[in-house]
DNA sequence: ACGCTATATGCAGTTCACTGCATATAGTAT
DNA sequence: ATACTATATGCAGTGAACTGCATATAGCGT
């Protein structure tokens, strides 16, 4: 019964992660595709040291990795049992997007250069 | 875009009430069928204050209903995406079972009367 | 009416997560 | 080396959730 009991425990930790609109938000993006901080930061319209937090939280979970690419750390999910959760309540992932105020690498237009 | 913060606002608080073992716990009871909350104390072996605590969270959130019975009151799981989450997450529901420690109608055997 | 059982509610102490702010690290470019 | 950008970490204040305990309600039997 104590291995019950710890499945309780284990899977409430599960849903602790998600009990939390800021990181749904983050990692309703992340379903999009892999995101870096900056990109979150814009969305959210949050400091980048909330960002960071959350982020935090769910790296030490295992449910996003991090993956660093000069400058920028690129997140994405790695947690099947988050996805198919956050696919049961949100609905299907939507495409991936580029946003206004990221200045990653990602999100820039690649713009004509001598216009 | 509000709209959308509202909607992880409100998804978060569904996964908020299934973040606690003990709720998970009642829950996943409850799953096998309607269950009175003597019930629910034999198997949690809690307090029967802090199972009716917990029962009045998931009530106030439309998760469960009761239902009186003379002296028992019969819980029950009303809420279909709750029932999605936790089969997604514990598997599907177990049968309904007797519980030693529990005096209700449900559990108690109908022992012949006169041995 | 009285007592007994099943359940609900109120309240207080404690813990823990959330949040904001300041600061540290690390990579890049000049 | 210096300056700048992107990100991470540390720390403290606040509030909410968890928990336990005492008590209230409500139905049943005598």
């Amino acid at each position: 019964m104590n291995e019950m009991v710890n499945a309780y425990t284990e899977a409430a930790a599960v849903f602790q992660l998600l009990a939390h609109p800021s990181r749904l938000h983050i990692l309703d993006e992340l379903r999009r595709g892999p995101a870096c901080v900056c990109h979150l930061q814009a969305v959210l319209e949050r400091p980048q040291a909330y960002i960071s937090q959350q982020l935090r939280v769910l790296r030490e979970a295992d449910v996003v990795v991090d993956e660093k690419d000069g400058l920028n750390v690129y997140y994405r999910i790695v947690d099947a049992r988050v996805l198919r959760l956050l696919e049961q309540t949100l609905g299907p992932a939507q495409p991936a997007r580029r946003v206004a105020g990221c200045p990653c690498p990602h999100c820039v237009e690649q713009e004509a250069c001598c216009s």
